[in-house]
RNA sequence: GCUCCAGUGGCGCAAUGGCAGCGCAGCCGAUUUGUAAUCGGCAGGUUAUAGGUUCGAAUCCUAUCUGGAGCUCCA
């Protein structure tokens, strides 16, 4: 019996024949690390979304020259034309199969009885498995060991940890070049990277871990978000407030966030015998802004939104540049409302979402609805009216939308929007999350038309995330060459000799003086330098200036693709750069 | 937090037990240049921190800190 034979399937995409390609080379690294360490024990090797690993218990790990040399001795396996052949055990006869291997015993032990046991082998190697895979290793045509990692067995940090060994397989050498090449490109938008090159933030030991400096590029364009993000907030009619970084540990009881989220806030502060804590989250400061005042029926919804730094306790080994800091900036929003307002609320929260995402050069998005848990506070009611206005919203305007089905958090559901940047990963920034919690801990309510208290709907929301995550998306997604509009400079003048000088100082100021981000480079260097240096500081535009342009008081106008757009009338360059500016322009 | 790897001028790197060096950036000077790197000079380091081994440590050992690849986590 062999059950690889996919060659009838019309169903058989690239993407299986790539997961059965990629299990089998799974298959013969393992062969391969047990013949060369027999003292390795095997875990599990499966086919991840872009390649495969194996999971070994060995005392010692794998270094970056044992790699060499299992991936050599893979290419012999491979090279012999194994056939991938499938057996079928009893759950005796696998036990007695694999009574040297602890963690396959622990698998097997987990297998229901009435289930088929299988395994598949080639060659001298057989390993339990479910398949399905290749018909003969000669069908593995590329393949390449990338890094070892440690990884826990079963992903418990209480069980040992595991060597992991991580590689990829293709069904050509040349989609094998494609996805290291992708690899490299990723590696070249590395927002850690272009940060540095572009002089845009840095983090420094003495400040702290997941600490940001925004440097004066950087925040040019933190600034030129947060601007365009206030006068989009004030547009949708949300009402802007600030609130303090730290407050009384009784607010954090009352939160309860004292109770469930602790383990990710800094330590308390102690002052006049007071406790107070740094805010892991805005949500109470805007609770209690809704409190400061009777509110009634007619003042909902109420939309409070702010542009707050909050800060957590990451563990160490999480913190990731810009992308998981311990000090954040969100930007936050809490909607109180009605329960006749919630459909319509959230159809504004989508409005603004994508017209914002639109104008950062996102247009892809993927989507998701998570419902209630088990574990749940709130009446059914509130979670269905909920959940639905969250479902009918998106189907009114034809949106597709995945469920994950009890994924919800405890307090409320929500819906998390994925957009896909330019090299085609998705980023969850958005989320939109409904709280049957906090109105309740803190006894909000409003007055309705007949007189009676009643519970507020409240909505959390935020659209890019936290700012600095977002700004290392941004980066990512742009390489560092920002559009025109977030360019921290938008246009270097450039003189070919000292001669010109003076007109550049005479054309900066002009441009300065219509907004235009703009400089002039009068270092001692030859103008094919001072190019080569803006192109590389990725500067939109660089008008190059000499003799002939001080004439004809024009510039000569290259692009940093390496366009050059000739001479223009300085009214000319300064029309372009304007038209290029505006926020909807992606180009 | 865990496993492994790494930390050398602002940045990128070299020196593997025996004189801390190179390139870029910076500064000074020469050059006055037409669309991606002109030439010469100068300056810049307690080799992450603390301790140890050694006649001698960037190099070996221990601890701490920081970063990286992952794991776990991200009510």
């Amino acid at each position: 019996m062999n059950k690889n034979d996919n060659s009838s399937n019309p169903n058989s995409t690239i993407e299986e024949k790539r997961k059965r390609i990629r299990h089998s080379t799974a298959h013969v690294m393992a062969d391969v690390v047990t013949q060369m360490f027999p003292e390795a024990k095997l875990a599990i090797g499966p086919p991840t979304n872009d390649g495969f690993y194996y999971d070994f218990l060995i005392p010692k790990p794998f270094t970056n020259e044992d790699l060499e040399k299992i991936e050599k001795k893979m290419a012999k396996v491979i090279n012999s034309n194994f056939s991938f052949e499938y057996h079928e055990y009893t759950k005796k006869e696998i036990i007695e199969q694999n009574k040297d291997e602890p963690l396959k015993l622990e698998i097997i032990d987990g297998i229901p009885e009435n289930e088929t046991i299988s395994t598949y082998s080639h060659g001298n190697f057989e390993d339990l498995c479910a398949g399905p895979h290749v018909e003969s290793t000669k069908e593995i045509i590329a393949f390449k060991l990338l890094n070892v990692a440690g990884a826990y067995w079963k992903g418990d940090e209480s069980r040992p940890m595991l060597q992991r060994i991580y590689g990829t397989a293709f069904e050509s050498q040349d989609a094998l070049d494609t996805h290291l090449s992708n690899l490299e490109e990723a590696k070249k938008r590395d927002h850690r990277k272009l940060g540095k090159e572009l002089d845009l933030f840095s983090i420094d030991d003495q400040v702290g871990s997941g600490l940001i400096i925004w440097h004066p590029n950087g925040a040019i364009i933190r600034t030129l978000i947060e601007d365009m993000w206030k006068k989009e907030h004030y547009l949708s009619n949300y009402n802007l407030i600030f609130t303090p970084h730290v407050g009384k540990a009784n607010l954090w009881e009352t939160s309860g966030h004292l109770e469930f989220f602790k383990e990710n806030m800094f330590s308390a502060i102690e002052m006049d015998n007071v406790d107070y804590y740094l805010k892991p989250m805005n949500c109470p400061f805007h609770i209690k802004y809704y409190q400061s005042d009777i509110r009634s029926y007619r003042d909902l919804p109420l939309r409070t939104s702010e542009i707050g730094t909050v800060y957590r306790y990451e563990r160490a080994g999480v913190l990731h540049g810009l992308l998981r800091v311990r000090g954040l900036t969100q930007d936050d929003a809490h909607i109180f409302c009605r329960p006749d307002q919630v459909e319509e609320e959230i159809n504004g929260v989508l409005d603004l979402t994508l017209k914002i995402m639109h104008t950062f050069g996102f247009n892809d998005f993927s989507i998701k609805i998570s419902t209630k848990p088990t574990k749940a506070v709130g009446e059914d009611e509130k979670w269905e009216l909920a959940t639905n206005s969250l479902k009918n919203t998106l189907e009114k305007r034809n949106i597709e939308y995945e469920i994950d089905e009890g994924g919800g958090a405890f307090y409320g559901p929500k819906i998390d929007i994925h957009i896909k940047d330019a090299i085609g990963r998705f980023w969850q920034c958005t989320t939109v999350q409904f709280d049957f919690n906090l109105p309740h801990r803190f006894g909000l309510t409003y007055i309705d038309d007949n007189g009676k208290e009643n519970q507020p709907f409240m909505i959390h929301r935020t659209l890019l995330g936290s700012l600095e995550r977002f700004f290392g998306i941004l980066i990512e997604h742009y390489a560092g060459a920002f559009p025109t509009w977030l360019a921290p400079i938008q246009a270097m003048i450039i003189p070919i000799t000292d001669k010109h000088y003076e007109y550049c100082k005479e054309i900066s100021e002009k441009l300065s003086a219509n907004n235009i981000r703009v400089k002039y480079d009068t270092r001692n260097e030859r103008m094919n330098y001072k190019i080569r240096d803006a192109q590389n500081k990725k500067i939109p535009y660089m008008i190059i200036v000499g003799d002939k342009e001080i004439d004809t008081k024009s510039g000569s106008l290259r692009k940093r693709t390496g366009e050059n757009i000739g001479v223009l009338s300085i009214d000319d360059i300064q029309n372009m750069i304007l038209e290029d500016s505006l926020q909807n322009n992606n180009s």
